[in-house]
DNA sequence: GCCGTTTTCGGCCCGACTGTTTTCAGTCG
């Protein structure tokens, strides 16, 4: 894929432009660069089969821009960008990581310091240079070495699953504040995004005062950014920023839409208030002076002519245009829906718990069943089961069922296995055990490294076998630490269909796998899937909410999430 | 430079906070 690379040179080129104080081609080249990075075709492919009135056709790309995208296919360079880059030659990715440092500031160190990196802004900033530019000041030099020490020390994102425990509990602490009407966690959060870059808070209440108080003096912050009566923003200790909004309660629903984002689906919304007339802020949606909606979030899409959008829709992926027309998903899966967990580990393997004790921490959790999934011999580092283990572990199954159902009324706990790869697409458990499982999910532990030929024949070679019923995590991405193996998930998806093997989405927060854009594409197919905990010990089953989110964002309805049904109709699907 | 439920020309999201200012630019979300 060369789209990453025409993208990645299109926004440097809305930096470049802004730092010019060129009006509106900024905004032109950074959608531009959006639109190319969450492309699905490869720009080669669509230029060789329709040349620049194909490249037209993609959002935000019109004559000029298609043109150059032209020119980077043929030459691999664009011209353009080497002239501007030319006049400015210096690591803009880098310098624009900082905190408060933006393409103004770029151009002016270049220009009075010649500072290309990191390392020189560093190096000045120290040596107190900054501050004799017009315009920065020892305030603004401090900041900035501030900012470099931040990069340095964090860098990424953080997991939803380490950022919404925390934005949860200080939600509650906020709302037990005098005066406080409500607390709730916006932004990425409440999308839940499978990382989030900070935390969003937002507050009613006519007394901002103790409200900020509070937030800039609770135990977790590390550093006050700024501090206002409607708008203040920290860093907390473990990295992470923090940014709390107060307004009043006729303001709430607008508030609430406009720091849930996204800041696309925002621009889109305000977009459409503008053809109508109307004007849409963080305060409400007004006609002159006067609101007209912006309460609730509902009156307010409401009045924008859209019926209500749920927060993991609101990327600006077709979800606006689909509200317009009602063709939105009638039924969502919710939070509370999932009846089975298709994908349980044990102290059998490399869990911590034992099988009673993950029942029993399941059947707390709401769950009617679960299935238990240990590893299999091949994965040797966690003692993974042969044949005798398993047909040994059924039987303790079976024995634990009789008494464990009448203890926790009607639950049931299902055979199964995570039944290793190997690298030819053979499974490592003999067929005629397999048979005798409920339940068998199948799973690529090792050989991550395979061509994408290679890798897609053998996992779909797995598929295949009869015996398999569920593919666990199908693409082996670890969030943040490794990518996904190289696998043609089209092909995998159609294979899916026609073998009727599940396709899970794994909630363990690392995993989150299968990811929203090819759960979508599961939704387009009509694919069936299933989401699991993966839990490893007695108190994993809280992920299954982080599966939920990403099986939303990936539009899909309770009716395609096999687990939403009772045990006997799951078992009925699998035969 | 892009786009079209006003439009092929004339628009392009909007407000808060900080720092360096003497009235506002830059940055952020």
């Amino acid at each position: 894929m060369i789209n990453a690379e025409i993208a990645k040179i299109f926004s440097e080129m809305a930096l470049l432009l802004e730092m010019d104080d060129v009006a509106f081609k900024p905004r032109a080249f950074e959608k531009a660069s959006l639109s190319l990075g969450s492309l699905d075709e490869d720009v080669r492919d669509i230029y060789q089969k329709g040349g620049l009135k194909a490249l037209e056709k993609i959002p935000d790309v019109g004559g000029g821009i298609a043109e150059r995208i032209e020119e980077y296919v043929k030459t691999h360079r664009i011209r353009d960008y080497d002239r501007m880059k030319k006049k400015v030659p210096v690591d803009l990715g880098g310098l624009k990581s900082v905190e408060g440092v933006g393409p103004k500031t770029i151009r002016i160190l270049w220009q009075k310091l010649k500072i290309r990196t990191l390392q020189d802004l560093e190096k000045a900033a120290a040596a107190g240079k900054l501050r004799s530019i017009p315009g920065l000041g020892a305030k603004t030099e401090e900041n900035i070495l501030e900012g470099i020490e931040f990069v340095k020390e964090s860098g990424g994102r953080f997991l939803l699953g380490e950022a919404w425990p925390l934005a949860n509990d200080i939600e509650r602490r906020l709302a037990k504040i005098p005066g406080v009407a409500v607390a709730v966690v916006a932004g990425s959060i409440r999308r839940m995004k499978e990382t989030i870059g900070d935390i969003d808070v937002l507050v009613v209440s006519r007394q901002p005062e103790p409200v900020m108080e509070y937030f800039v003096g609770m135990p977790e912050v590390a550093h006050v950014y700024a501090k206002g009566d409607t708008k203040t923003l920290v860093r907390l200790k473990n990295g992470l920023d923090a940014d709390l909004r107060v307004v009043p309660k006729e303001s709430f629903g607008a508030a609430l839409n406009y720091f849930t984002g996204s800041k696309d689906h925002n621009v889109a919304l305000r977009e459409i208030a503008i053809k109508k007339g109307l004007k849409l802020n963080e305060y409400g949606l007004f006609r002159g002076k006067r609101q007209v909606a912006g309460r609730t979030e509902e009156d307010l899409y409401k009045a924008l002519g859209l019926s209500y959008i749920e927060p993991e829709l609101r990327e600006n992926r077709g979800e606006i245009e689909a509200s317009r027309a009602g063709k939105l998903p009638k039924r969502l899966v919710g939070y509370g829906d999932l009846r089975g967990d298709l994908q349980v580990q044990t102290d059998w393997t490399d869990g911590e718990n034992s099988i009673e004790e993950m029942a029993a921490a399941a059947a707390k959790a709401g769950l009617a069943y679960i299935c238990i999934t240990d590893h299999t011999k091949s994965l040797a580092m966690t003692g993974g089961a042969d044949e005798k283990k398993l047909e040994k572990q059924m039987r303790e199954i079976d024995r634990i069922n009789r008494t464990f159902s009448i203890q926790h009324s009607a639950f049931s706990i299902l055979k199964g296995a995570e039944v290793n790869i190997l690298a030819d697409g053979s499974l490592d458990i003999a067929d005629r055990t397999l048979a005798k499982l409920d339940c068998v999910g199948v799973a690529v532990h090792s050989h991550f490294k395979m061509s994408r030929a290679a890798m897609t024949r053998r996992i779909i070679r797995a598929m295949e076998n009869p015996h398999a019923d569920i593919l666990f995590h199908p693409t082996g991405r670890l969030i943040n630490r490794r990518p996904a193996y190289d696998v043609d998930m089209d092909a995998v998806i159609k294979v899916a269909k026609r073998t009727g093997t599940i396709l899970e989405i794994d909630a363990s927060p690392e995993r989150l796998d299968l990811k929203d854009e090819y759960i979508r594409k599961c939704v387009v197919g009509r694919v069936p899937m299933v989401i699991d905990s993966d839990a490893h010990a007695a108190n994993g089953f809280g992920a299954l909410r982080y599966g939920i989110a990403q099986a939303r964002r990936g539009w899909a309805e309770r009716e395609l999430i096999l687990n939403t049904r009772s045990v006997v109709d799951f078992l009925k699907m699998l035969a």
